[in-house]
DNA sequence: TACGGTCTAGACCTACTAGTCTAGACTGGT
DNA sequence: ACCAGTCTAGACTAGTAGGTCTAGACCGTA
């Protein structure tokens, strides 16, 4: 894990995984500051010398986090090029989370927890900062799903297009489907078998 | 909205719809009870008088809200009798849904708001009673599922009951993919596409 | 009128929250 | 030696949480 260099002190990193920690399992209003600091060894003065509160925190954990996300998307892209399979576009992604899922399990916890803070001021407030850039990521997705025409089109493009993004988006959380399986192998090839439920569906043809 | 009707007292219904706001908009732990009675009218003691606290509440209003869904359920078996295809039924299952969207907002609200629970001690406590039942009901499905004989058999069957369970208990979820469309039977239009997805795929073939 | 049970109001309790503030420890420069 | 800037500890504030407790309102019965 690399975090900001700048205003850095001795106990950061150490700080950041417990915050981690607690917000995922807590929520970021039931989170306790004070519990953070507690677990963490640090001291009120010494949070709020080098942050301006809880949120500041927060933010700041999200943003890593959201930053690793998009890496893994943009992986998923520079792996296939523009031209392929939105299918196996979902295929790659899924594999990229399940990779992050194994590698930066903090983190991924974390952005779980996140998402269900839809709803509430917290969501909305940091959201907005990255919700141009996800919205243009997402556009380029189905840009790339319409121009193949691999996609049905006796089906509302509209459904296509917000099934997609729901897919895309909840990954993560379908992947929770799968919680208990700890077998990485077993893991991917069920979740290539998902994919390919929502490719050709679940009925006998 | 019919509740208990043992220990009842003048504003128990002002309280339940005040109650199920609160707890829909903030979550179980984060919404304040004394707000909830503030903006009811009445006072701690009247509500300690009938309630031990404020578990028993939100449990009290849990088991409404699942029993309407049960009963949901219920009408979809009924509706289509036991030997019916399992997309049909799903259907049936998202046009209850909506029609429960649309006629019980509040008990909507909760118990998409109860599911992001999930993994807070309140959701392990409540949900465990409730369990047994659940899972029995599932089993149903699948067995229809399974003895019907429509599923694919080239994917792995544990994935396709991951996938069903995922799908009948988040339909709800899936819901919000068309949150802002106010027209009900666009709505259910769109629905039915997303379950003719789940069906036979995306994918065009 | 007087009693006893049902029910209600709200002051009060302890525990905890995010955030402020001050005193001082430590450091490098002069 | 002294000072100024950087950083830290933790007591403190104001506010809110869920829950307790007591005084008394109200009502049917006798």
């Amino acid at each position: 894990m690399i975090f900001l260099e700048t205003d850095s002190f001795e106990k950061e990193n150490l700080l950041y995984e417990t915050a981690l920690k607690e917000f995922s399992e807590k929520g970021y209003k039931n989170a306790s500051l004070n519990s953070i600091l507690k677990n963490t060894g640090i001291s009120k003065g010494t949070f709020y010398y080098h942050f301006q509160n809880k949120e500041e925190l927060y933010t700041c954990l999200l943003s890593k986090a959201l930053e690793i996300k998009k890496q893994l998307l943009e992986k998923s892209f520079s792996e296939n090029g523009l031209e392929c399979d939105i299918f196996l576009l979902l295929q790659m992604q899924a594999e990229n989370i399940i990779e992050y899922a194994f590698n930066h399990k903090l983190f991924y916890d974390f952005s779980v927890s996140f998402a269900k803070e839809k709803g509430n001021s917290i969501y909305e407030k940091v959201m907005n900062g990255f919700k141009p850039e996800i919205d243009k990521t997402f556009s380029k997705i189905i840009n790339i799903a319409a121009e193949s025409g691999t996609l049905r089109d006796d089906i509302p493009m509209e459904v296509l297009e917000r099934s997609l993004k729901y897919f895309f988006t909840n990954l993560s959380d379908i992947l929770e489907l799968f919680y208990e399986i700890k077998d990485k192998e077993k893991l991917l090839e069920y979740y290539k078998s998902f994919i390919e439920i929502l490719k050709n569906g679940m009925s006998k043809h």
